[in-house]
DNA sequence: TCGATAGTTCAGAAATTGTGAACTAATGGA
DNA sequence: TCCATTAGTTCACAATTTCTGAACTATCGA
């Protein structure tokens, strides 16, 4: 729980988490290096998906050469309610709104 | 939003905002010494207040020699939605868990 | 004005996080 | 089999953030 907060209240993570939840099919790392302005070197990566995988927000596993992630939504609807959805919903909502300051 | 999340991801500011939240009239910073398993320094306990300011989640005014806080709930409300209601909600049923835990 | 109480600020210590370099793991040729 | 390539991890140190004791400010009451 507090793992969930600390691993979301990292824009770059929530990011990458919410890629990887709203995808319909598992993401592998390096499809994440381009989520922030500048590019996230692909050791910072590994960590930010260290730490996602930790607070049980991901299931990475490795197919041939890359790992493949996805989001846990049922564990962690189960066990924490509507909190994934709620932080989920409000970080889309200011996407929207900065996206729409930016033009 | 970002700063909601990291001001939440920490147990003892978790903890104290819980407590002005669900406190019925205001609540002064040093009413939270205890929160946490060893007392918290009260320059420590200046700085968790000043995050949760700039978080938004609590007001601060002065009365005299104390300063009272107060949960913004509704704005918080209006603004993020149901967002800090999950958290609180998943925060208290982690509390218990725990409890029930120590015995 | 003095003493007490409540909180803030500051600076250095302690802890955490970011990142390049070196490494491991798996694959696909030659 | 051996080499090159791709994807990620680990490590060590730099950079940043957080914690906290000491000194300070603010307010009140006597």
């Amino acid at each position: 729980m507090e793992a969930i907060l600390h691993a979301l209240s990292d824009p770059v993570r929530a990011q990458i988490f919410a890629g990887v939840a709203s995808a319909d099919c598992a993401q592998i790392c390096s499809a994440f290096a381009d989520v922030s302005d500048r590019p996230v070197p692909k050791s910072t990566l590994s960590q930010h998906f260290k730490v996602l995988r930790e607070a049980g927000l991901v299931r990475s596993e490795r197919h041939g050469v890359e790992v493949r992630n996805t989001a846990r939504l049922g564990e962690l609807r189960e066990r924490f309610g509507p909190l994934i959805e709620a932080i989920m919903q409000a970080h889309a909502k200011q996407q929207c709104e900065t996206r729409a300051k930016a033009g």
